[in-house]
DNA sequence: TGAAATGTTGGGGCG
DNA sequence: ACGCCCCAACATTTC
């Protein structure tokens, strides 16, 4: 056996458990030493923002931490990650590199240069799959291209990804090891636990992660196909950040999933499962639409879209982003998502519907202000979400489809519990009134303790005359094909216009 | 993974 | 008893 070390280049897979690109290593035998990079020039244009990176930051921590156990610890480098694996394969005679693929475009691009640069140089170079149940590569459509629509995709994805996913295999560990160089140095350094990590009750690194999963399973996946939709309830798992870093596989995910379905006779066990996994279906939509198309982190999928008439205002974004544009679901978004590093899908859609739409705002500012704020930012769903809700993207909403925050907000928020958790201002508001306090009459208000314009804002735009507006924007992209929409009156009855 | 406008139906009040 | 109207409820169409 070949007694010479191999490097464990930690990417986006920080676990050890069901982890293929440590068990490779592991079979191949010799040492295995792990190393993270922090590189920016693997991230292109879309560099990780600052709660992102406070996640990542806890992330290796909390790796280190798992890995010093037994003996072993994470080697953090900073630099060209061609250039850092390089040199630690001379520090360490390392034979082998391993590492988990990604799929976004400059880390695609980057780390095949790495692997040709270092085959070059005599060093073996393994990758493996560790954060997908099907690559982007291992489905295709009848004409051999890329799936643009959900629906087949999914089908074709559930015959690859529940049929023959294998089981997860349990945690494993790198031996100890006496480094055989001295300058390797651990720069994680246990820096205070950054404010949304601590606000939103989170637990970055595996053992977290874990702990999520099976929470998620016992409790809330049954209700999962009603819960799902409600941000006032934790019907969600919750999961995106620690998928997003890879602390734990789809492949470990599913099978809990599963395994919980398989092992209840309630019918509605089975349909919970299936409803869960079409979301994992989803995520991994979203990296096949990204790998077959790069450039839409920036550019619109459908290229008619380049000629949208967007508004150029910043007004409308800063109070966007600020969480008061006078619609209370929107709002309540907003402020999670500044608050915690989060914010529950069904509101990224209303959010960023509201944005796009009501003040056709570019889905790009939109995109890079959650790519800024969220914990769980990840290049392939951001992208992905944004194009899906503003019309450009694939199976994107047909672009008429235009959230009502008031409707989206009664359906789904009925007692107004998420509301009146993010915008307590507005908590004495009767359930009627709680997500158009605009339409609510003078002694209700009063009685709530509400002055509008003072404790919380009017709307800034009327969604009446908004989804006009958008409506006849989108006519004017369509080729003249599409009829200008009737009527274009005003509601006439919003007080405040 | 919409909303609003328009069309249809059927029960009940009422002359 | 009957036709007429109203309108809620539901379905369909359109944006």
């Amino acid at each position: 056996m070949d007694a010479r070390p191999s490097l464990l280049w930690f990417r986006q897979a920080l676990r050890l458990a069901d982890n293929p690109v440590l068990e490779a290593a592991m079979t191949r035998g010799g040492p295995v030493i792990p190393v993270f990079i922090l590189d920016s020039g693997e991230e292109g244009e879309w560099r990780p923002g600052p709660a992102s990176s406070t996640w990542l930051t806890e992330s290796l921590t909390s790796l280190d931490h798992d890995l010093r156990e037994r003996g072993s610890r994470l080697i953090l480098r900073r630099g060209l990650a061609g250039e850092a694996l390089l040199a630690l394969t001379r520090e360490c005679d390392a034979r082998a590199v391993f590492f988990d693929r990604r799929y976004e475009p400059a880390a695609s691009v980057s780390e095949r240069d790495i692997e040709r640069m270092l085959i070059t140089r005599g060093i073996e170079v393994v990758s493996a799959n560790a954060s997908l149940l099907v690559e982007p590569d291992r489905i295709a459509t009848e004409a051999g291209g890329p799936y643009r629509v959900f629906t087949p995709f999914h089908r074709a994805w559930q015959r690859i990804a529940i049929g023959e996913s294998p089981r997860p295999v349990p945690r494993m560990m790198p031996a100890p090891v006496r480094w055989p160089v001295r300058d390797v140095r651990i720069e994680v350094d246990a820096c205070a636990r950054g404010r949304l990590i601590r606000d939103g009750g989170w637990k970055p690194g595996e053992r977290g992660a874990l702990e999520r999963l099976r929470a998620f399973v016992k409790a809330s996946l049954t209700g999962y196909p009603n819960d799902r939709d409600r941000p006032g309830i934790g019907g969600t798992s919750r999961l995106s950040p620690h998928l997003h870093f890879g602390e734990i596989g789809p492949r470990q995910i599913a099978d809990a999933v599963q395994t919980r379905a398989a092992g209840s006779s309630a019918p509605g066990e089975m349909r919970a499962a299936e409803a869960y996994l079409r979301q994992l279906a989803w995520r991994e939509f979203a990296v096949h639409v990204l790998h077959h198309h790069p450039h839409t982190t920036d550019r619109p999928l459908r290229p008619e879209f380049a000629a949208f008439p967007w508004s150029r205002g910043r007004a409308g974004l800063e109070a966007w982003k600020r969480g008061e544009t006078g619609y209370p679901v929107v709002d309540a978004g907003m402020r999670e998502l500044l608050g915690t590093g989060w914010m529950h899908n069904r509101v990224r859609m209303i959010a960023a519907s509201f944005l796009t739409k009501d003040l056709r705002v570019p889905w790009l500012a939109g995109a890079r202000w959650f790519w800024e704020k969220l914990i769980d930012a990840d290049l392939a769903n951001n992208t992905f979400g944004w194009q899906w809700t503003a019309g450009c993207g694939a199976d994107a909403a047909p672009y008429f489809r235009i959230f009502n925050p008031v409707l989206q907000g009664m359906r789904y928020d009925a007692q107004g519990v998420y509301v009146r958790r993010w915008i307590p201002e507005l908590s004495r508001l009767p359930d009627r009134w709680i997500h158009r306090p605009f339409e609510a009459p003078a002694d209700a208000l009063a009685q709530a303790g509400v002055r509008l314009g003072r404790d919380y804002p009017k709307p800034i735009v009327d969604h009446a005359r908004a989804r006009e507006e958008a409506l006849l924007a989108i006519a004017s992209i369509a080729g003249g094909r599409r009829k200008a929409p009737r009527g274009g009156r005003r509601s006439g009855r919003h007080p405040a216009h």
